[in-house]
DNA sequence: ATTTTTTAGTTATTTAGATAACAATTATTT
DNA sequence: AAATAATTGTTATCTAAATAACTAAAAAAT
């Protein structure tokens, strides 16, 4: 199948946690405005969407919950689910390390990696962390596709290179250092751009636009 | 002046911190390719958006880094600087913490906020921790016009509407729930939505489909 | 003096994404 | 039986963003 955009693919993720909460309640089928509201989006959005990812519904029941769910898991996840590591076990790695463990996603945590001896060989949330000098030698001995990098700005060019060495498919990174590695999936999240940008539109001068912008529409 | 794309402005909150770099080191001038390759742009993209904020280079020395700095910093950054408060400090909240006290932003962290009564009367990097109690009254008091929600997610809803209606203007929303609220720039960021959107393109099947297309063009 | 090279600035085109318009189907109501 | 209402599915249009194409100027080289 051809790649779906960027967007409806983030989408999917939400809808497939929303229906799952549904589904959990007994509800077998929703009605793409029903599924919209949930998201505050528009019901031609979620069609569309799953338009796209050839899923069918009835006319009158609507999408059967348990089937989309299931689409969505295979879009997704690989057959083999897919393995995650996070590079960098800070404040901000383990917060993220929590988020996965909280079992919201099928994505499997199996590696975590420091440099802090106090770090290595203790286990978080059951999974173990290794020190970085392992990191190429077990990436690939474990098959691992994707990695969270969140360590300090300075190390982050030199690991990414080595990730991408051992063979990773997807990078997420969170360090405000701009990467360029070739063949990788790269997602770059920087936490002071997302604020600075809010600062902008927040500022009372250009809400004011914005909220014209709003209205015209 | 009309409202900056939304891109433009993500790129001129990291084109400040690497030109801040480049005049710590005594750098006076750049050239829009090497402002790009700073940051894995093309020079077009930079050029575009320096016009975009009406700023000129000269044709031989390329752009001044300091008007450029000063610039980017009165277009971002309200004139009396805006206040940031922190809602919820939990693993999460207490990483993006430490990105902002550690400097790389003119954004004013003003208030820290959390249920907890062992955080609260506490100060963290210098702010105080307040109850969630007192959010609404805080949040007026001080005039802080951007919130930062990091609190489990059955407190979003109600939470984002508190603050909305103690007149916030932005919001940047770290939990997993949809928020629907008006007249304040809400940036939304969901973490699994981001993890599983690299899992889906960094599959196998998906990854060779995007080098193909990088390739072509 | 003329040509070439290098750089900024601008307009035009293309691409990705969202929105809107509309067609088709089936249950319900009259 | 016919009309209406509710819903999905698809195509067409619009919008935002990125890219490409082009213009202009000034320094350097010939």
């Amino acid at each position: 199948m051809k790649l779906l955009p960027e967007r409806t693919v983030e989408r999917l993720s939400q809808y497939r946690r929303v229906l799952q909460r549904e589904m959990d309640n007994g509800v077998e089928h929703i009605y793409s405005h029903d599924l919209a509201a949930l998201l505050h989006l528009t019901p031609v959005q979620v069609r569309r969407d799953i338009m796209l990812i050839q899923h069918t519904g009835t006319l009158r029941k609507g999408y059967n919950i348990s089937n989309l769910i299931q689409l969505i898991g295979q879009i997704i996840d690989c057959s083999g689910q897919q393995k995650v590591a996070i590079v960098g076990i800070g404040k901000l790695g383990l917060a993220l390390l929590n988020y996965m463990t909280s079992n919201n996603t099928k994505l499997q945590l199996s590696a975590v990696f420091d440099n802090n001896q106090d770090k290595i060989g203790s286990s978080y949330s059951g999974v173990l962390c290794h020190s970085i000098d392992q990191l190429k030698k077990i990436i690939k001995r474990d098959n691992i596709t994707i990695g969270i990098l969140t360590v300090p700005a300075d190390e982050a060019v030199r690991l990414s290179k080595i990730m991408t060495d051992a063979g990773i498919l997807g990078i997420i990174n969170y360090t405000p250092v701009s990467l360029n590695i070739e063949g990788v999936f790269l997602e770059q999240y920087d936490v002071i751009t997302s604020l600075e940008k809010v600062a902008y539109f927040a500022k009372p001068s250009n809400i004011v636009l914005l909220n014209e912008r709003i209205n015209k529409s």
